[in-house]
DNA sequence: CTTCCGATATACT
DNA sequence: GTATATCGGAAGG
């Protein structure tokens, strides 16, 4: 069994930690057993000067983990239904994190799919929203200390990841051109780039 | 593969 | 009231 990742792995810059995480290991341990998934799209967040970041408009009851150490998972409920999961950087009032956004299923495949009954293999763990559902991480995860090696959710070392790229970050409506999405090329648990669409304006039944 | 669109809690204006 | 670091289903190519 390999230990996590030390605590200063993740006391640095966002954009330089985001890349060393493509190819290291979540471990998410359950009663019903471990679901371990490969990072392969991740996406770093500043703090007070990232206007796309959570931290933009300083602390709040939501991001409050965001501004203690590092090495502490961020989960956020987003859109009503959906949690995504990031991992905090640098030390006290910094405010940077790293947003975990596809994987690849490396173990308990079979639990993963049954936490996801209708989604394909591929997409077990292909965006986002995605991975936190094939890894049950939820509201009970927030501030979770990742680099514990008896916790519920650890981050463990991986093999460096080949073919790296990056670019824009996803569905943001701020800061487009900061190249701080990394992904490993043509890995087919990449998400697709989707491009911000804003919603349309909810609907008012008139009659 | 693509586009459209509804679901729906929480933060913020 | 409006926006959101999303997803799944339907329909079209």
């Amino acid at each position: 069994m390999d230990a996590p990742l030390p605590r200063s792995f993740f006391d640095r810059m966002p954009e330089e930690v985001a890349p060393d995480l493509l190819g290291c290991v979540i471990e998410r341990s359950t009663p019903e057993g471990v679901v371990a998934v490969r990072l392969t799209e991740v996406e770093a967040y500043a703090g007070p000067h990232d206007p796309a970041s959570h931290a933009y408009r300083g602390p709040t009851k939501r991001n409050a983990v965001m501004f203690g150490p590092p090495g502490h998972a961020y989960v956020y409920f987003t859109y009503g239904m959906h949690f995504c999961a990031n991992l905090v950087c640098l030390g006290e009032g910094t405010a940077a994190a790293v947003l975990l956004r596809a994987g690849e299923i490396m173990e308990g495949h079979d639990l993963a799919a049954a936490r996801r009954p209708r989604s394909s293999p591929r997409d077990l763990a292909r965006g986002p929203a995605r991975l936190c559902e094939a890894l049950a991480i939820d509201r009970g995860l927030y501030g979770a200390d990742v680099c514990d090696p008896a916790g519920p959710l650890r981050v463990l070392p991986g093999e460096a990841a080949a073919g790296l790229r990056t670019g824009p970050r996803t569905g943001v409506t701020s800061a487009k051109d900061v190249p701080w999405r990394f992904w490993i090329d043509g890995d087919p648990s990449v998400s697709a780039h989707r491009a911000h669409t804003p919603r349309r304006r909810t609907v008012i039944d008139q009659g």
